[in-house]
RNA sequence: GGGCGGUUAGCUCAGUGGUAGAGCACCGGCUUUACACGCCGGCUGUCGCAGGUUCGAACCCUGCACCGCCCACCA
């Protein structure tokens, strides 16, 4: 036993981080079964952005969980990622090293990036990720060394990155099993498509943005050999797609177009006749009822264009710019070629934003655009780190199939245990919400390659048709340097030869398989049996969508089970004006100024305040609210075991009744944290131990000192130290740095690696009484505390005053308290005597103070 | 348009049928041999609005309003 003079939490994560590294506290036990092993699934944060305090919160939450089961006596499996794999790093490294990727260059083993980038180098796809690896080291250290600091209990032997070889074989694998089932296809087809990033994306990255924009009431004449001849008018807000404009539609109920169905009309400008058709998709209350479908201005065009069997005339190009048209030709067919191709002369190489200025000035001159441009403001879709809407590219592309899934995986997310519960429903929501396979490629360098090669025929076509893939044990490959079995490098791109797929998956492709990853599929079968499927997927809610469901879906297509069974939300972290904080409004704190502000205890008490799923302030008085916490548990502390002894028997009543209190707390906390609810067990163990410090403490303080004898000071000393060790053991998963410090002080070994306390054991240490006459005493004496505090207060007396007398006057039973009492209250109140009396009403009244000289 | 959550003291939030709570803030008092990073006490509310069920509603039901989020085939 060794107990400071002055307790402090200076220095408290430094000294126990380095002795938890030392000690291997946090090591998974890979020898221990199945059934006593808990595994997480944690989110590997993105090392080319930054770790903000919205971090520091949800993952505060998992590390609750973490070291509340490893208490329980699970051998935990907690590995920490690092997402190195997509765009963010990506450009990253593109800036940092001046280097582009190229793949189709070779590797080179002997490349260095210049010291002083001058323009960008073009380096190969296995050059460019020795770079990511190369920078995203240096970040990964300086993050270890914050979740360190914060007190995550990761087993930090067990580290991933999403971009490693590992990492790599995995994602690779598990696509080459979906290839091989027929489960993972390749299509041309029309594809959500960013005009920037050059790239296909994925209905799980759109977000919907509120832009600017206008109706155009245009004009389309009626085509020569019908009977009608009086024009349509369509409303557009994309003008500038007239020329791909493949048909009209309005809703096959809408009087007033239903005579027009099945004749032609023109096109304005261009004067290519297309047709009107019905369909139940137009709604005849948006616009003018009647709506032009080209190819493509939303996905609704692409449904119609699908359904109604149209042509196809593109015109948008994957940079964004209008391609040029031949309005001769069988694909354009413009009744007056030569005016179309005026008017599209000037259309062709803008931008879709330009093209469209422009043509309102031709329709405008023409006589086709009817009154002004009508500013509205509408949603349109945006891919969620893309600048400018998106466009509807028709490309080569690689899919998952998702939608035939669709009903067995929302019994997957119905098998699934959330917490919160009501976070199921937006699992529901998407699911039901899917219209398409999931569009794995990416138009992108850096990533995992699919790994594939194309055979490319006798006349330079690459035969997309007859993909040749990798074989499982040449994994990690990429098919940029590695040469299918039976060519040779010489054959890469000739014809008769062979090419690789040039494209990488979409970064979700690979980190929907953390489980496979972290858990070793196929690397290490043993690990794989123990820890999956996981128990606990903890992550933000804002991509249930995305990783949340990829993940179940990948799980279920490759074992046919759930990835894991539970799934822990956390909410957001707001700022004081009640907007999520993120780095763009400029109001990050940094997290390790924080840390060292307020303590990793103060601010993970903040954190475990946050209940799951719940949005919460940020809020440095809450931070302060914990260090105090901390704080008072090291003095707290210091009292309890400062003069210990003797130990004796727990027979006084208020001993047996505060022990019975802490019992059920721990019968309580402990349900609690199965549910996940960590803020309700900090809660109401808080709450107790300050009850206990004002209110138990100064009521044993006198009787532990010896002022009734040693069997009295024996009860009081053993329920201290049991009660101490038991807060101690509740407060561990909050306030891992204090609460090992004062364990250290007179327990053997780690705190994080003791039994979570049980109300058997509190049970096991109250020798005697009766439960209700008990807890009816202590209830009696916090009464008289309370009602003599307050009329000292009111009477402005000082502590060192003596009362002489208090009188009593209530009922018998509470009379009959007062023998073992008194004693107790005596001192704890400074009162000399108590008189108390049967009778109505009931009141207690200080009667006098003794005088005082001044 | 559909869905989910929220609305309780100045602030941050507990409280799922039985007399409205905590912390912070604020006010007053206190060197008290664990702690002034402390202790004691005090003040503070039409529980968003309107109906309904009930002996009894912050809590259950219906409708509405506002805030936030998720989703959607918004020409």
């Amino acid at each position: 036993m060794s107990v400071p003079e002055k307790p402090a939490l200076e220095g408290l994560e430094a000294k126990w981080t380095a002795q938890w590294e030392q000690s291997g506290t946090y090591r998974f036990d890979r020898t221990r079964s199945r059934g006593d092993v808990y595994s997480i699934d944690t989110p590997p944060p993105t090392v080319s952005g930054s770790l903000h305090v919205g971090h520091v919160f949800s993952y505060t939450h998992t590390d609750l969980v973490a070291r509340f089961q490893r208490m329980r006596g699970k051998a935990v499996f907690y590995p920490m990622g690092w997402d190195d794999n997509g765009l963010p790093t990506e450009r990253r490294v593109q800036n940092y090293y001046g280097v582009r990727c190229d793949p189709s260059l070779p590797y080179d083993p002997s490349f260095q990036p210049p010291a002083k980038p001058d323009k960008p180098i073009s380096v190969s796809r296995p050059n460019f990720i020795e770079l990511c690896n190369r920078l995203t080291h240096e970040d990964e250290k300086a993050f270890e060394h914050l979740w360190k600091t914060l007190g995550l209990s990761v087993d930090w032997s067990m580290t991933y990155a999403t971009i490693d070889k590992k990492s790599q074989a995995v994602s690779q694998r598990a696509f080459l099993h979906l290839l091989q089932r027929g489960l993972a296809y390749q299509v041309e087809a029309p594809t959500l498509w960013d005009v920037d990033f050059k790239t296909a994306v994925a209905q799980a990255e759109l977000e919907d943005r509120e832009v600017p924009g206008a109706y155009h009431r245009i004009k389309f004449e009626v085509a020569s050999g019908f009977s009608r001849t009086e024009p349509v008018f369509i409303e557009t807000t994309r003008p500038e797609l007239i020329p791909a404009c493949v048909a009209l539609v309005a809703h096959p109920d809408d009087e007033r177009y239903k005579p027009l169905f099945g004749t032609d009309v023109i096109t304005p400008l261009f004067g290519v006749r297309v047709p009107v058709k019905p369909h139940p998709l137009a709604d005849p209350s948006k616009g003018s009822g009647i709506a032009m479908i080209c190819t493509f201005g939303d996905v609704t065009d692409v449904i119609w264009w699908r359904e109604l069997s149209l042509p196809v005339r593109a015109v948008i190009q994957a940079d964004g710019t209008l391609r040029g048209v031949d309005w001769t030709s069988q694909q354009w067919p413009s009744t007056d070629a030569e005016r179309a191709s005026r008017y599209y002369g000037e259309l062709k190489g803008l931008s879709a934003k330009k093209a469209q200025a422009k043509i309102v000035e031709q329709l405008k001159a023409s006589g086709d655009l009817a009154g002004d441009p009508k500013p509205i403001t509408h949603a349109v879709k945006f891919y969620e780190k893309g600048d400018r809407p998106l466009e509807i590219v028709t490309s080569r592309q690689w899919f998952i199939r998702t939608i035939e899934f669709r009903e067995p995986l929302l019994e997957r997310g119905r098998q699934l245990q959330w917490h919160p519960a009501y976070m199921q429903a937006r699992y529901e929501n998407w699911a039901n919400g899917l219209n398409g396979d999931w569009c794995v490629s990416r138009q992108r360098f850096f990533g995992v390659p699919f790994p594939v090669w194309y055979p490319i025929d006798s006349a330079g076509r690459i035969d997309h048709g007859h993909p040749i893939a990798a074989g499982e044990d040449t994994l990690p490959m990429d098919p940029s340097t590695d040469v299918p079995p039976g060519f040779t490098e010489a054959q890469r791109g000739k014809p008769g030869g062979f090419t690789g797929d040039p494209d990488v998956m979409d970064t979700w492709a690979t980190s929907s398989l953390t489980p496979q990853i972290v858990c070793g599929w196929s690397r290490d079968p043993e690990l794989f049996a123990k820890t999956f499927p996981m128990d606990l997927r903890p992550q933000a809610h804002d991509i249930i969508r995305t990783w949340l469901f990829d993940t179940v879906l990948r799980a279920h297509l490759e074992h046919d089970s759930l990835p894991w069974t539970n799934a822990a939300l956390s909410g957001w972290v707001l700022d004081p004006d009640r907007k999520k904080m993120s780095k763009s409004k400029g109001n990050v704190v940094t997290p390790l100024g924080l840390l060292e502000e307020h303590g990793s205890d103060g601010v993970r008490y903040w954190a475990a305040s946050g209940r799951p799923g719940t949005d919460t302030a940020f809020d440095t008085n809450q931070m302060k609210v914990g260090r105090r916490l901390a704080m008072k548990v090291l003095n707290a502390s210091k009292f309890v075991l400062m003069s210990a002894e003797p130990k004796g028997p727990i027979k006084w009543a208020v001993d047996r009744a505060m022990l019975r209190t802490l019992a059920a707390l721990v019968t309580e906390t402990t349900e609690a944290f199965e549910q996940y609810d960590y803020a309700r067990v900090l809660q109401r163990t808080e709450t107790f131990f300050w009850r206990f410090c004002d209110d138990y403490l100064e009521l044993v303080k006198g009787r532990r000192y010896g002022e009734q004898g040693p069997e009295a000071a024996g009860s009081a000393n053993s329920a201290l130290a049991a009660a101490l060790s038991v807060m101690l053991r509740l407060l561990a998963p909050f306030l891992p740095f204090v609460t090992e410090e004062v364990w250290s002080w007179w327990q053997q070994g780690s705190i994080h690696q003791a039994t979570w306390p049980t109300t058997a054991e509190v049970d096991a240490v109250i020798q005697g009484g009766e439960a209700a006459a008990d807890e009816a005493k202590y209830e009696w004496a916090t009464r008289v505390l309370f009602e003599v505090r307050k009329q000292r207060s009111e009477a402005k007396q000082p502590l060192k005053v003596p009362i002489t007398k208090v009188t009593i006057r209530t009922d018998a039973s509470s009379i009959g308290h007062m023998k073992d009492l008194e004693a107790d209250l005596k001192a704890a109140l400074r009162v000399q005597a108590f008189e108390a009396t049967a009778g109505e009403p009931q009141e207690i009244v200080v009667a006098g103070y003794e005088a005082v000289a001044s």
